[in-house]
DNA sequence: GTTAGCACTCCACTCGCCCGAGTGCTAACA
DNA sequence: TGTTAGCACTCGGGCGAGTGGAGTGCTAAC
């Protein structure tokens, strides 16, 4: 028996898909064939036990219809559904939720997180941009009083949070101006991965007075790096959860609620969102013992042509695929074009500044 | 019949609302009789039927036990409960929640919230502080590159987030410290309130050139007055919602969930939470429909001396409120520490430093 | 290869029943 | 007069039998 499945296997198979996802009931193969398609039932009926065989389907009891498996899932993901658009009311309804507050970073992540799970009826989140791999636009210590500077440090994702820094009284504007050479000529444009390395190479031949800056510096970078990395990832409609059949399980639902409230949980949960491309784990594919009848989906923004952070939904293992990834399409595309326009509006004129500076002086 | 309740009514009620808040279950006269007091079951119920008229009990139905009414409870918060102390594990919980990290305003915040959702197994919350009535301690113009400088903004609650300020390009490091000097000669010590109006004063008084800053610098105070009030109420352990009887009703719990994830709605209800002494909310004292059979209970925690955010906990009306209060004045406690001490590393330096520049130069 | 027909299975639901917890009332007691 | 024992009554929850319906697998006919 080949693992090759014919025209009307697959015909039937998403017509299951599609059917269960709709009405989350086992599905019998009479209402595939009065609903969808032209075969008698009885016909269907043999073609289903064949997939059954072939575990793509199975029954929850005899005498009840068949629900897909998980390998049916993954088929039907990769082949079998048919990519939806968005209509316009569902396009305007996620526009909606994005405002011109939402220029800002945390706000931008948080309307995010509610438009999708607002448009999905699952859960959303949003995951900051992985720090490591931001790149560094511009570094700079700016005196505040005498023995105390300012370090601003301007990256893709926006400005990091400053820090004061203790330099040495005697520090004056000199000093401080040869410090910020080095730092921009060294550290711009790479990521902060490498800025800690190269930070700590530098350190080997400065002199002292600069020496104690630097590490100070790097002391911060990496401390900030340190809360960064556990940042949160923001959560948007944790209580759809409780909308769908599979939780109705009170205690199941609190479960996973309560995984999805832990940052260092979650994190795992959507340790597999990294690429480019749209990432689907369905069911057991799931590292973690509670998700086994969760499906993840994730895909990457992008800002400035790389992608940084991504946005997902967990739901059900039955979960509307199709509609869920065209919504995290269009919210990966409004999120890239805002993040991209704000990072040029807020920093452009201060890297231009600073090239001028430079090379002005060189 | 007097509304006034003899001692063993009192007696009654408070062992009647005891059982109830650890069992969930209506009383009857004979629980109470045995576990509780030493009548018999039939003069209890005798009593109880006399509580019943009067209000502080009711019966679910005719053959079932009684339960409290809002009545009672807040007789029982008001006259009834025994206060507890927390016993050393609890303590050693509630501290361990707490870390290094914890200096952080944001991961206070969430470890607070964690914490007293742990110790209390319902949802708790942290308000921040009202940025209203938050007090400027620095407020500081930093030259970056010609052309932009960087606002540092420094309060009682921590480092306002910095923005980058247009000035014109002919602003030296002259007009930059007559502008600093104003501006800290008539902003410190004040509330962001204050400043905002006596900021509107000064522009009338002010040289082309400096209203042009000033002005900048009043908008982005504002648009960051507007960010901060919207600021997040941090939310922890609403999956603790479920674990009470009160929301195996799925679709109350979902409602309720989800309310508590718009920050307007969450606002609204958290709106009593003011002043210095708890707060006590009973079910529909509540300004929500959805509330209605939840109790609120919050308390502030200080900073420099005067109540500024708050910290509660969201529960069904059969709350263990006494536990409740123990967590939260045990947790109000430590945050006024860790606030009032980080406020005090953080900025006395550069508070200091401030001081003897200014009175240096007069 | 497809389909109609049919017997069979099993879940979900309803109904009636009983049990037990708790009440309210009454009468006896201190 | 206040307290208590006793008792009949009420009502919800749990259990089991019975039923209907959806869906299956198999067989036989087309």
């Amino acid at each position: 028996m080949a693992d090759i499945l014919n025209e009307r296997k697959l015909k039937i198979l998403r017509a299951i898909v599609d059917d269960y996802i709709t009405t989350g009931v086992p599905v019998g193969s009479r209402t595939i064939s009065k609903k969808y398609l032209d075969w008698s039932s009885a016909t269907i009926r043999n073609e289903m036990m064949d997939l059954e065989e072939l575990g793509y389907l199975a029954q929850p009891h005899t005498s009840a219809g068949r629900v897909p498996s998980e390998r049916a899932y993954r088929l039907y993901v990769e082949q079998l559904m048919n990519v939806s658009e968005l209509n316009g009311d569902e396009v305007e309804n996620l526009k909606s939720h994005l405002s011109a507050r939402s220029r800002d970073l945390k706000q931008l992540f948080h309307d995010a997180a509610k438009a999708i799970s607002d448009a999905t009826t699952y859960t959303a989140f949003v995951m900051p941009p992985n720090p490591l791999g931001i790149k560094i636009r511009n570094i700079q210590l700016v005196p505040v009083t005498s023995g105390l500077a300012l370090l601003v440090l301007v990256t893709d994702a926006g400005i990091f949070k400053d820090t004061f820094i203790r330099v040495s009284p005697e520090f004056g504007q000199e000093e401080l101006q040869s410090i910020n050479k080095l730092l921009q000529r060294n550290l711009c444009g790479h990521s902060l991965n490498g800025v800690l390395t190269r930070l700590e190479g530098q350190m080997k031949d400065s002199v002292d007075d600069q020496r104690q800056v630097l590490d100070a510096i790097l002391d911060s970078i990496k401390s900030q790096l340190f809360e960064e990395e556990s940042q949160e990832i923001v959560v948007g409609g944790s209580s759809n959860l409780l909308k769908h059949r599979e939780y109705s399980d009170i205690e199941k639902a609190r479960a996973l609620l309560s995984a999805m409230e832990s940052r260092e949980t979650l994190g795992s949960i959507l340790q597999g969102a990294k690429g480019l491309q749209f990432t689907v784990t369905i069911g057991n594919e799931n590292p973690h013992e509670i998700m086994r009848d969760c499906s993840v989906v994730t895909v990457s923004y992008i800002v400035d042509g790389a992608p940084t952070g991504s946005i997902g939904v967990i739901g059900p293992t039955r979960m509307n695929y199709s509609h869920v990834t065209s919504v995290l399409n269009y919210m990966k595309n409004m999120m890239s074009d805002i993040l991209s326009s704000s990072y040029d509006d807020s920093i452009k004129s201060l890297e231009e500044h600073n090239k001028n500076e430079n090379t002005g002086k060189e």
